[in-house]
RNA sequence: GGGGAAGUGGCGGAAUGGCAGACGCAGCCGCCUCAAAAGCGGCCGAGGCAACUCAUGUGGGUUCGACUCCCACCUUCCCCACCA
């Protein structure tokens, strides 16, 4: 290692640190404390292999915020585990012969020594693996208890299915609606599945937003959209020939008296009775359009596709003007959303405006602009509100007003009334993959679908399964598959499907609370003592699937009295920005990534700290460059320079006390030192952690104290400013500031200490730069006392040639005086 | 198509109604040195000899005063997207 004169031994010291704090478990959180609790949580990682420094920003900044609340007197509890199911392990088990189990062991264990290498203050006695039977079980357990509450069902659904592969493939495997893998087109295909009614809770999810203040505003309008809950009016067409009926939903029950034709899915359940009552050929053609769509992924039904119908030879009855309305089966209406049935209007809707014009169907004009009169032929839809025309009694109602009134119309009728739905959709946890947890369901012939009981759990995942990435690998093991009915004793099979790893990590961090306990995923008194989560940090691309699930998750162990309080876990939320390096996103086949290894060596770790909370704020995009680095080595080396001279001294027990200031250096270098302890705390209590700008002030305190180092170490107000230092910049460069600590003669660790509180004394200034403005111009600056009165500050402006030159004897016409800081003079 | 965020020197950024550009990077000059590195000191938005003027994406507005608030537009990034 080599370093030049006038640096420090950073591999050294960071390493003996690192190998102190462990052995001495500095950073255990205890259950039990005096202190209020603050619980820190940054999202659980995925073992992948290796750490970069795109990562460690994220650790570095939940550190520096966990050891600031700490050193604020905080009990922190700031745990750290792996979401250690998922695909990337059954690849490399697929691609390069390896064990999952055994790939994922082995970067744990690289990951968690990348973790210590970073200096983090982690409750590593906490740990937890979700793929650890220890903790799976408690999947299953919690699994089962959605099972009896009627939240977790089979039905049959459509999945994405590569042919190519020959298997099912996870939303997000689906790019551009082709396999990232082989890149072949994605098929649909109706499988038998595991979901999650999180419909259910659609209503509270969505209320329960506006409680969620410490989140960013746009994860919360983004999980508003996804929730999607729109307020319209569910009723029945009629069928002519037909017993049954087909409801539509709508939001626009205005514009009933404009529907042309009836838009159904190519899937909806009443295809198949249509199909009775038409013609033959009718009926062939409905055939030949389903199959022409059957295959095709939403990407492609959508996007991709020009809207396509087929007529179905059948009518439908309108609810009031029983008028004969055409049904089409179409392309473009959504099997999944609202009742797979939408009511066609093509004046006053784009999609339906496109189907019909392709079609040459009808369009019928039933809303005007307000003060409009109707155009004869159209060559746009009019989609806004407007007033009424050809509706019968309904013409001359506002929009507004006709939906209140046709919705009671209908409702009176018996034909239908005011509904709410939602774009949300049940969650699906099935998944056809071997390495994740077994839901714990048994299928028996006699008994049919049967819950494994607690006593039997956990139902092991088994190892050592041959893993070809086709078909469903567990269902190929029969020592897995072939089990006994737990009701009847007969023979029965294992579901072999395995959960979504979003389920684990929708509970996850309360099994932190109470890691080791073996009869329950948490206790409530951990519960009680620890949740909710006060600050959880993460990255952005979890707005949305793993946010929500979580609290739905956690509404739900609210409502089995499992957690009390807030029925929401996460009080105060961060998104982290991106990592660049040059410009470019980091990525393996670009050749640019920057090594946590590589890095600690070079530069140390404390440096990278530095600069990963220096160079932007942290919810920005930042770009790691070895110049910007360089900058932080500087002032680490600065630092260390500067408490050099004191490391022979004899331990001052007096150092923290405010010393008194001799004159204006001495002031100016007070208030550095508190200045930047005011803004490491600002910023820790606002929960904005702008670290950049109290890193700033860390620069200009080491600035004054290089000026002010010619007083030499026998100024009191420099002995003090430096001994400041291990303090101040403890929560963001750890390992310097206990080898400062230590060499001042301290011998308990710094990081116990309680933090620098800023003192009015020090930050108080005895005189201030007045701006005087003319007409909002500035003409002068005044050095004054701070408490000036308005009227002097007046007459010392007056003395100033500049301003009144600008004054010219014209008359003063109003004086704005901001104490201390400005006077304008508006002439 | 819908929604969200953001536009400030060569670069990252600071300032959230009151001195625009803190702090750092890069650059330039000097000191130290036989020399270099490191370190230390200084300069560093544009124009002007200067007093000053101009300058925070563009155009309006509110205000004594706007990077900051409001309206419109332009650009960039992100998310969702035939959601009836």
């Amino acid at each position: 290692m080599l370093f030049m004169a006038g640096s420090y031994d950073f591999a050294s010291i960071e390493h003996k640190w690192q190998s102190r704090w462990e052995r001495e478990s500095l950073y255990r959180a205890p259950n039990e404390s005096e202190r209020r609790k603050y619980y820190a949580l940054v999202m659980l990682p995925y073992p992948s292999g290796d750490l970069h420094v795109g990562h460690a920003k994220n650790y570095t900044i939940g550190d520096a915020m966990a050891r600031m609340r700490r050193m604020l007197g905080y009990n922190v509890l700031n745990p750290m585990g792996w979401d250690a199911f998922g695909l990337p392990a059954e690849n490399a088990a697929i691609s390069h012969d390896a064990d999952p189990a055994v790939w994922t062991t082995e970067n744990i264990l690289n990951m968690r020594r990348q973790l210590r290498l970073l200096g983090t203050s982690y409750d590593w006695s906490r740990e937890i693996a979700t793929c650890e039977p220890e903790f799976y079980r408690w999947n299953q357990w919690l699994f089962l208890r959605l099972y009896e509450a009627g939240l977790a069902y089979k039905r049959e659904a459509p999945v994405n299915w590569c042919p190519q592969d020959q298997t099912v493939l996870a939303n997000e495997q689906v790019v551009d609606g082709r396999c990232w893998r082989c890149e072949h087109l994605v098929e649909r295909r109706n499988l038998s599945q595991w979901f999650l009614r999180i419909t259910d809770y659609a209503d509270r999810l969505l209320d329960d937003l506006a409680t969620l203040t410490g989140w960013p505003e746009r994860t919360r309008v983004m999980q508003r959209n996804w929730i999607g809950r729109s307020e319209g009016a569910t009723f029945a067409f009629g069928i002519e020939g037909l017993d049954a009926g087909v409801d539509v939903f709508t939001t626009r029950l205005d514009t009933l008296f404009g529907v042309t034709f009836l838009a159904i899915a190519a899937e909806h359940p009443v295809v198949n009775s249509l199909q009775r009552i038409v013609s033959p050929e009718h009926a062939a053609q409905i055939d030949e359009f389903a199959a022409s769509l059957q295959s095709k992924s939403e990407l492609e039904r959508t996007s991709l596709m020009e809207k396509r119908g087929s007529f179905t030879g059948a009518y439908a009855i309108h609810p009031l003007s029983r008028e004969r309305i055409p049904i089409w089966v179409t392309s473009y209406v959504l099997a999944e959303y609202g009742t797979g049935a939408v009511m066609g209007v093509p004046a006053h809707d784009e999609r339906d405006f496109e189907f019909a014009r392709k079609y040459a169907l009808p369009v019928v004009t039933v809303v005007v602009p307000p003060n409009a009169l109707p155009d004869e032929m159209p060559h746009e839809p009019y989609v806004e509100d407007g007033r009424l025309i050809a509706s019968e009694e309904f013409s001359e109602m506002s929009s507004e007003r006709a939906r209140e009134a046709i919705a009671a119309r209908l409702e009176a009728l018996g034909r239908g009334k005011t509904s709410v739905n939602y774009k949300l959709r049940d969650w699906l946890i099935s998944r056809q993959r071997y390495w994740g947890t077994p839901i714990p369901i048994v299928y028996c012939s006699g008994c049919g679908e049967v819950p494994v009981p607690d006593g039997e759990l956990p139902v092991l995942l088994p190892l050592g399964v041959l893993l070809r990435g086709e078909g469903s690998p567990l269902a190929g093991v029969p020592e897995f598959v072939e089990t006994a009915c737990p009701k009847c004793g007969g023979p029965a099979r294992r579901e072999s499907d395995t959960m979504d790893t979003f389920f684990e990590s929708s509970w996850y961090y309360l099994r932190y609370l109470d890691p080791h306990n073996d009869r329950l995923p948490w206790s409530a008194e951990r519960a009680a003592q620890w949740m909710n989560v006060d600050q959880y940090i993460g990255g952005a691309e979890h707005t949305v699937l793993h946010l929500l699930y979580s609290r739905f998750f956690y509404k739900f162990f609210h409502d089995r009295g499992w957690v009390r309080g807030a029925n929401e876990p996460f009080k105060n939320l961060f998104h982290q920005g991106l990592v660049l390096h040059d410009g470019e996103k980091m990525s393996k086949s670009r050749g640019n990534v920057v090594g946590i290894d590589e890095t600690a060596e070079k530069t140390g770790v404390d440096a990278m700290r530095l600069f990963l909370l220096y160079v932007t704020p942290p919810e920005e995009t930042s770009d790691w460059t070895n110049e910007g680095i360089s900058g932080r080595v500087r002032l680490l080396n600065r630092i260390w320079r500067a408490c050099e001279p004191f490391f022979e001294a004899e331990r001052d027990g007096g150092a923290r006390e405010l010393p008194p200031a001799e004159n204006a250096a001495d002031r100016a270098l007070l208030r550095a030192v508190h200045v930047a302890a005011k803004s490491a705390i600002d910023e820790t209590l606002s929960h904005r952690f702008h670290y950049n700008t109290t890193i700033a002030k860390l620069d200009e305190l080491v600035n004054l104290i290089t000026v002010s180092s010619g007083a030499g170490a026998d100024s009191p107000v420099v002995a003090y400013a430096v001994r400041s230092l291990p303090i101040l910049v403890a929560p963001f460069a750890p390992h310097i500031a206990e080898e400062l600590w230590e060499r001042f003669g301290h011998t308990t660790s710094v990081h116990l200490e309680p933090y620098l509180q800023p003192d009015a004394r020090a930050l108080a200034v005895d005189e201030v730069t007045l701006v005087v403005q003319v007409n909002g111009k500035v003409r002068a600056r005044l050095v004054v006392a701070p408490d000036v009165g308005e009227e002097q500050a007046f007459a010392f402006a007056l003395a100033e040639a500049n301003v009144r030159g600008h004054l010219d004897g014209k008359e003063v016409r109003k004086r704005i005086y901001v104490p201390g800081k400005l006077l304008n003079i508006v002439v």
